[in-house]
RNA sequence: GCCAGUAUAGCUCAGUUGGCCAGAGCAGCUGAUUUGUAAUCAGCUGGUCGGGGGUUCGAAUCCCUCUACUGGCUCCA
């Protein structure tokens, strides 16, 4: 007999041998029908393997994220299953669960797949969960799992097999399918009710661009229909927030194909947004002690030998620029770092001036491949809210501190909640990659480390993530449809200081190399306000809208009492339109709602009367009858109070 | 760059298996209307069907190619 401890510290006795399936039949009927897994002392295991001593058991089901992973895991075996019976011949490299579904990568020699075959798959898939299918796991020999593979040729499943330890290997069969894997399975495929392919991609075998490029399916399954059709509803209403869709609706920006791929344009609202960001951030670093600089688009490609860059992204750019001069050629900088290195060493500096922060809003250019484009997350053209702090090794950890100020305060303003924090350090594995002494790399990962434990940030540490010349840590948001981008980023570089030979004079009256710290608490203006827009549905904050008040008049009689309310306005620096159209006012208030402007003021004999505005909030509030300076306080207080409780 | 898909008016989209001058709604323009909290009415303008090449008596529709975009992969100083 084995003693078996649920989650509330129950203890129960059971013969050895017992599975989750049966502990769960024992609590009820129900449970048993929806039990996907179990966590046996920490472990994820299906819920049919036989438990043969005494241990801590958690029943999971749909409603754990486990659970939901066994299914989605379960599902791309059985998509596998589905596309082995349709399609004979197809080798299969790896198909695991994911946030939100599962996919499988899959080698389908010379049938040609595209999303018009998805159908015929869902459908076999669907046959095939319907018969309930149980899922066995076996444990075999790597002789034995290595002579299945070899039968079956299957080069990929091989090649995995080839990586993993004998006394290791498991096989988990379902129906006519068989694949190499740890597993865990939900009992049976009789749980999976709803099934969607969801999209068809190329993916590089073992994400090496230089292997071959298999097909990656991406699906998702659900117990229930409902719960299916719930999903696709939000991917729908994902797609509205869009920041390409709403910046086009908008009038924020747009691109041309005139002007070049990856370019964005600016339009006169979404300049006038930007321009907002730049003004708050530049408030903010004045308040921080950086000062501005500002340095040319272009830079003499021996700046870019000197800095390295040529050499490694040279190929990879836009070519350079050439002159009447023979042999000389500019580029278009890629980054401000080696600009300001310039600029630190226009004249020595002492240790007491130190840390010196130059500013800069630098617009760079990078080509970057064709098919990384995306909106204005990804382009070819950007300006980076850049920094570069030149500091001593004691100072990183009090500058990265106050970097993280900044960042978390932009954060807030705007209401990024879900942040991810990523510290980057060295890979352990292969220390010789790095540049920089062992000393100083310590010193700087050790002081980032302790910043984010004394503030208490939620980081994630990625070993061997750092960039060969300093480690880093970022700021990353979810866009619309949860796909992670890095904001804000803050880099420590021993590599630059080095090339440009960069020092100050210490006390010690000696030269000593600074460290410099590159950081962009947006990242850059055109992927921050993309998911600025995403973020937001387009219902920016108040204080950045482009169109804070469009004032409606009821009649063209009322035109000449809009005017002189748009004219106050502009005395209190609010910024507002008039619609004159000849419309009827649930017209105007409409059109108004789909642009999203946060007041309404409609004016009509009332309010020229008694000189007073009626403000209707976007969203339908009603505000009452305000006069017009009693408006413009309301609307500057509702600024500041945003503001300043953040 | 790679895989798959898409490209019709400023926007959103129709356009059957190739067949007369390519359609709608919205936007825009003109006129009427003078409007009180989410769409007033009428008329009009607007497209070399992404570019180029081919097949055909005939191409928006089929084929090739280029370009751009979408979803992934790879990359991201």
């Amino acid at each position: 007999m084995i003693n078996i401890t649920l989650p509330d510290n129950s203890v129960k006795s059971y013969e050895s041998g017992v599975t989750a399936l049966k502990i769960a039949a024992d609590i009820s009927e129900g449970l048993a029908r929806n039990v996907l897994a179990a966590k046996v002392n920490g472990d994820i295991w299906d819920a049919t393997r036989p438990i043969n001593q005494d241990a801590k058991v958690q029943l999971l089901t749909w409603n754990d994220e486990e659970g939901k992973a066994a299914m989605w895991h379960s599902s791309a075996h059985l998509m596998a299953e589905a596309i082995e019976l349709l399609y004979p011949g197809t080798k299969f490299g790896i198909g695991p669960d994911i946030e939100n579904g599962f996919y499988y990568d899959v080698d389908f020699g010379s049938h040609d797949i595209s999303d018009k075959d998805f159908g015929k798959i869902e459908q076999k898939m669907q046959e095939l969960a319907r018969s309930k299918q149980e899922f066995s796991r076996k444990e075999v020999s790597k002789q034995e799992a290595e002579t299945y593979f070899t039968n079956k040729g299957d080069e990929y499943k091989l090649e995995l097999i080839n990586e993993l330890e004998d006394g290791q290997i498991t096989f988990y069969e379902s129906g006519y399918f068989t694949d190499l894997c740890r597993g865990p399975h939900i009992p049976n495929t009789g749980v999976i009710k709803a099934i969607k392919l969801l999209k068809i991609a190329g993916a590089y075998w073992r994400g090496d661009e230089k292997r071959k490029q298999l097909t990656r399916i991406y699906g998702i399954t659900f117990p229930k229909k409902k719960e299916l059709d719930e999903y696709l509803l939000l991917l729908e209403e994902a797609k509205k927030r869009d920041h390409r869709v709403l910046g086009k609706e908008l009038e924020l920006f747009t691109f041309s194909q005139n002007v070049g791929q990856g370019l964005p344009l600016w339009l006169p609202k979404g300049a006038q947004l930007r321009e907002k960001l730049e003004q708050y951030l530049k408030r903010v670093q004045k308040d921080a002690g950086y000062e501005s600089v500002i340095t040319p688009h272009i830079g003499n490609v021996n700046l870019y030998k000197t800095s390295g860059h040529f050499q490694k992204y040279g190929e990879e750019s836009f070519r350079p620029i050439t002159t009447p001069v023979e042999g000389e050629e500019f580029f278009l900088k890629p980054m401000n770092c080696p600009h300001h290195c310039e600029i630190f060493n226009f004249k020595p500096h002492s240790y007491k001036e130190l840390p010196i922060r130059y500013a800069e809003f630098g617009t760079v250019y990078r080509y970057e491949q064709s098919g990384e484009l995306h909106g204005l997350t990804r382009v070819r053209g950007f300006t980076q809210d850049d920094a570069h702090i030149f500091c001593t090794p004691d100072q990183i950890k009090s500058e990265f501190n106050g970097v993280i100020d900044i960042i978390q305060q932009i954060f807030k303003a705007l209401d990024f909640k879900d942040v991810l924090i990523q510290i980057s350090l060295r890979d352990p594995n292969n220390p010789t990659k790095y540049i920089g002494s062992d000393e100083n790399w310590e010193k700087a990962e050790s002081a980032i480390i302790e910043v984010a434990e004394e503030r208490g940030l939620n980081a994630k540490i990625e070993y061997g993530e750092a960039a060969f010349y300093g480690p880093k840590m970022d700021f990353m948001v979810k866009d619309a449809i949860g796909r992670k981008w890095q904001l804000g980023t803050i880099q420590v570089d021993y590599n630059l200081p080095e090339r440009f030979d960069l020092t100050y004079i210490g006390a010690d009256n000696e030269k000593h190399r600074p460290v410099m710290i590159h950081r962009a608490p947006f990242g850059s203006m055109e992927r921050f306000v993309a998911v600025l827009i995403e973020h937001c549905a387009g219902n920016f904050p108040l204080w950045l809208t482009p169109d804070q008040v469009i004032i409606l008049p009821i009649s063209e009689k009322y035109q000449e009492y809009a005017e002189k309310v748009l004219s106050l306005l502009k005395k209190h620096e609010i910024r507002s339109l008039i619609d004159d159209r000849s419309e009827k006012t649930g017209r105007k208030i409409r059109d108004a709602e789909m642009k999203k402007i946060p007041f309404m003021l409609i004016v009509g004999e009332k309010e020229e009367n008694d000189l007073t505005v009626s403000v209707r909030k976007h969203g339908g509030e009603d505000i009452g009858t305000l006069s017009i300076d009693g408006f413009a306080d309301h609307i500057n207080n509702e600024i500041k109070a945003s503001l300043q409780e953040k």
